[in-house]
DNA sequence: CTGAAAGCGCTTACAG
DNA sequence: CTGAAAGCGCTTACAG
């Protein structure tokens, strides 16, 4: 597929030596690590051999006889988000005939262990690239791999990734208006926010946009109707919704920065028997089969998560094969999704 | 991991040729597949590289250097069955240090197209395995596999795989007994089965530890409570429920194949105001985290599917290794779980 | 169809 | 630290 094929013979030892003004032996030398080279002979060699574009017989046949493979990795695959993130990107791969290796590094994140190591294992096996979702990714880890020149993007990064790493994403600032605006289109006032992972720039976006939708309509911001700090799971929304039932006056609507988040608060809604809609309004974020498959149905701001995929292989591939991007920043749009779990207000 | 060092000095293409009788361009030209050489040179050198255990420098290197990756079939991840086996995998894998290769090939089966040829490439890229999940495997494709001593674990064959193919699954017909004695305990006699894919083997193994249960009671099974013929998924039960809804009387219980048939049934009675488990009993089968979540929680028969997929491996890795295995049918056992979604009938 | 001879690309051992 | 020389493993071109 992304094979670039020369026409110039292939270059040998002794012609990148020609090059350098030094032996055949000494080249050799240098290909293969040895220490006894100074530093100075190496440094000239080295850009002999990378301005020749010299390749071993062995990463010759990896280069022509080898797929193309790109390395996915994510925290856990146990929510709807990832799996269709996961699945745009599997049946791309599909189409493209890319091969895509699927790792996890479980919630302890720093699992990504000596990334020194594994970025050079992946130069070494011809790896195309790697794509990240949402897992965060420290400086140190992403140097490794800037180095070798190994294209990384990141699928809804948590931090705030380095100018070259290509980040894919949807339109979470307008999804998080479009969502709150909803809500006060149906009369609500006493709108509440429960977010997900807190620094996560997905989530900043999301919050901020609900912020900008009250703050248009000239509505105080409330940060007691602001919960935050939990993950973007089922678990948060529980919380969420205990902590709200804290109050003396409880929201009449309720954003949720993610449908499984929704899905929380729904099934704790149920427990206190509050209804939804009748009682209180909720929206989700995702658009994923889950919400639409829950009683009552869940309004929610879908993202493409499919596309998301597959843009974050697309945009991979072609690093790999050494073009221009366009952008940094790939971001795709959101759209409201208005379902039975949205009402106006009782009162 | 895997990898066998033996001490003797490498065999190269003269060693070879000696042992061969025949000088080394010959073994040159057959181990590079060229015509000009007679079938019975060819037989003896291709004989004596076996034996001498000969392997290319570029063959050698793959060997040495690459890590174990296993391949994974399967035709879409969209269901929590798909997603939990899959996690067991993935987990597994992360901390057995072997890499994991996801390929999805679409609903039709068949896609797997050109098996010699993608069995051939796992041969040449040093893939350890393969494990396929539900799909059906032709003996052709498997043939293709078997030549190549490429190690093939099926999950949940959907036909009875050959000999030489390790299946893994549960306890599908006790699983399925366990459900309807349930249901027959809580003295339900009208009890429906709407079936998944009519000839996999976990759904005739599930339907005939359901008629099992039944005539160990005594009770006549009813054809007419037989759904058959759909996948294992959501809209199999809303088609299923339809189904029998067209009877003159509706059954009082239904064990559904699959969680996610389960789901299409309770959503299809919400939608015809029948109460689940008040106008009827439901269990599903799977015990996914999907139907713990829903309102009602389902009563299923629990499957270890992530254990399913750690067992999966477990096995390929042995067989990859050479080790022989005890059983080519690994079992592992099913629970019943009884939560909200079934109660004594009505009447 | 076979193999002696020449050659290719790389590495090794070692003299300087 | 460098490179001329020898060597290794494989392949190619071609005579028989």
């Amino acid at each position: 597929m992304a094979t670039k094929i020369s026409q110039r013979p292939k270059p040998t030892l002794a012609m990148v030596a020609r090059q350098a003004g030094v032996s055949a032996p000494t080249v050799s030398k240098v290909v293969n690590g040895r220490e006894d080279v100074s530093a100075e002979t190496r440094a000239r060699v080295l850009a002999a051999l990378e301005q020749a574009g010299y390749q071993s017989p062995l990463q010759r046949r990896s280069a022509a006889e080898t797929g193309t493979v790109v390395e996915v990795v994510i925290d856990v695959l146990d929510s709807a988000y990832m799996i269709e993130v996961l699945n745009g990107i599997l049946q791309f791969a599909a189409a493209a005939d890319v091969e895509i290796l699927v790792s996890v590094t479980g919630p302890a994140l720093s699992n990504l262990r000596s990334p020194e190591r594994r970025a050079q294992r992946m130069l070494d096996e011809g790896r195309a690239g790697m794509i990240v979702v949402t897992s965060a990714f420290s400086e140190a880890q992403l140097q490794a791999f800037r180095r070798r020149k190994i294209p990384v993007v990141v699928i809804d990064p948590l931090n705030p990734p380095s100018a070259d790493v290509v980040s894919v994403g949807a339109t979470n600032w307008a999804g998080g208006k479009a969502a709150t605006e909803h809500l006060l289109d149906l009369g609500h006032r006493r709108i509440a926010y429960i977010g997900g992972i807190e620094k996560a720039e997905c989530n900043q976006a999301r919050l901020h946009g609900y912020m900008a939708a009250l703050m248009a309509r000239g509505i105080t911001v409330d940060p007691r109707y602001i919960i935050s700090g939990g993950r973007f799971r089922r678990e948060s929304g529980v919380a969420g919704l205990q902590a709200l039932l804290q109050l003396d006056q409880l929201p009449s609507a309720i954003f949720a920065a993610s449908d499984a988040i929704a899905m929380g608060v729904l099934a704790e809604a149920g427990r206190h028997g509050i209804r939804v809609p009748e009682d209180i309004s909720l929206i989700g974020f995702d658009g994923t089969r889950q919400g639409e498959e829950s009683v009552p149905s869940l309004s929610s701001v879908a993202q493409p998560l499919e596309e998301m995929g597959r843009a974050a292989l697309r945009s991979l591939l072609r690093q790999a094969r050494g073009e221009i991007l366009d952008s940094h920043r790939v971001e795709l749009a959101t759209q409201l999704i208005v379902r039975g779990s949205t009402a106006a207000p009782a009162s």
